[in-house]
DNA sequence: TCTGGGGTCCTAGGACCC
DNA sequence: TCTGGGGTCCTAGGACCC
């Protein structure tokens, strides 16, 4: 039996928590760069605010609706993601943590002694509590049935008050009936377009598909989502997270970018960055790949984008090596008289420590005290904050930095930005 | 003027091998 | 003139998720 908890309107509550002061209020979260909207809490998706719009075309409603916009401040997203899994991992005895502000419980056993919907109730009421920050909770027997059961939860907040067990055969297709079948886990845009035309419109429908038609004609990983909507498991809770395959850092610029030494400083902050990833997860890379794009909206001149991929012969973790192999590829790909809108570096075909095999054949010899120097560079910056030690090619400046210009306090993580109250004297009361 | 970032998995097709 | 069968590995692209 699983449970699936997620934080209603995630990023948009965290901002509201702290300020009392919007309660009732439309309020929005952005992209990085103040792109697109993101996030919205119920009074802004009344307003008729488009969820992953981009921001500037909906700016004239927002003025008019009087609603409230921040941009993404990601330290108090992940701080505030921390608290609600450290509760949900005490509640409950295996918690996968699906994303910043899901995760999917497996309470296999808990029906044995107590009620599933009581159940999803007190984490509901535990979370509330000691966070602030209202959950929904769907309860099935697979993965993707309790998604269901959570959209459920969504869907009707009165009538569920924010818990759904959907154990129950018969609910579980009356609710599939009244759900378009682009609702399903694992359903997007393409695939339902495709669904549709062979007269497969309803999530039930999909459920009592022929599993050899989905076979033949989509993939197994539809196959799996029909036979889980059927009640048979086919996704596991995965306690602790397989290591990734491959890392990347890339960000659109603040302003287009025309310059090569501009350029370079933004390929040399994203490889440093990514190298720092590589690290905490204890990683050596062998590929790194750099790719340069100008906006595809552009329509007064022509697109370019463009991608270059190093093989190294023995794999690193120092970002001397990524940044040097980063450059490389910027300069194959460089070209000049473009407004360079995104840039990004990737890192892949990882291997674990320890089993990075010196090669006979390369040029360069191995770095001397290369983990202990990086060890040390991580340590400074993870405990004096993030970029106090960085390579001189990440330049100074940065004037390709991206726009954050309605950032708010990040209350839980920094002394300087601590929430502070103010008490006027009627807060008091009148003396007698 | 202004359109996010970071991942996963699967499949098809080409290169190459014997 | 007639040009196989079976396999692996890699990559690009498409789909999905939040």
């Amino acid at each position: 039996m699983f449970a699936l908890v997620d934080v209603n309107s995630f990023y948009a509550s965290c901002e509201t928590i702290f300020r009392p002061d919007l309660k009732g209020r439309p309020v929005i979260v952005l992209s990085n760069n103040d792109g697109c909207v993101v996030a919205c809490n119920t009074e802004a998706k009344e307003c008729g605010v488009k969820m992953g719009g981009p921001y500037f075309k909906q700016k004239e409603l927002f003025r008019r609706a009087g609603v409230v916009a921040f941009s993404s401040n990601y330290e108090l997203y992940a701080d505030m993601s921390d608290r609600v899994m450290r509760t949900l991992e005490e509640m409950s005895p295996y918690c996968e943590i699906y994303s910043i502000d899901e995760a999917f419980c497996d309470i296999s056993g808990v029906q044995n002694c107590r009620n599933l919907e009581e159940f999803g109730r007190e984490i509901r009421a535990t979370l509330l509590q000691r966070t602030h920050l209202t959950v929904g909770v769907g309860i099935a027997q697979t993965k993707t049935l309790a998604k269901l059961a959570n959209l459920a939860a969504k869907k009707w907040p009165h009538k569920t008050r924010g818990v759904v067990d959907l154990s129950d055969i018969e609910n579980q297709r009356k609710l599939m009936a009244a759900l378009h079948v682009n609702e399903t886990w694992g359903v997007g845009r393409r695939i339902a377009k495709r669904l549709e035309e062979m007269g497969i419109k309803t999530v039930l429908q999909l459920a009592d598909a022929d599993i050899r038609f989905i076979r033949k004609h989509f993939s197994v990983v539809l196959e799996r989502t029909v036979r889980e909507l059927r009640g048979e498991p086919c996704l596991g809770v995965e306690e602790f997270a397989p290591t990734k395959q491959e890392i990347l850092c890339s960000r659109s610029f603040g302003e287009r970018l025309t310059e090569y030494e501009h350029m370079r400083q933004a390929i040399c902050t994203y490889a440093a960055r990514a190298a720092e990833k590589l690290r905490k997860e204890h990683q050596y890379c062998r590929h790194i790949s750099v790719f340069v794009k100008t906006s595809p909206f552009t329509v007064y001149e022509p697109y370019y984008g463009n991608q270059a991929m190093v093989k190294l012969l023995t794999p690193t973790q120092d970002t001397r090596d990524i940044i040097a192999a980063a450059t490389r590829c910027l300069n194959t790909i460089w070209r000049n008289g473009h407004h360079y809108q995104k840039a990004g570096v990737m890192l892949g075909d990882f291997f674990s420590q320890g089993v990075a095999q010196l090669n006979l054949f390369d040029e360069n010899p191995p770095r001397i005290n290369s983990e202990a120097l990086m060890q040390t560079l991580d340590k400074i910056n993870k405990k004096k904050g993030k970029g106090t030690l960085y390579f001189a090619g990440q330049g100074i400046q940065q004037p390709w930095q991206m726009k954050r210009a309605m950032l708010s306090p990040r209350y839980t993580t920094r002394w300087s930005d601590l929430l502070v109250m103010k008490a006027s004297n009627s807060d008091w009361g009148s003396p007698a």
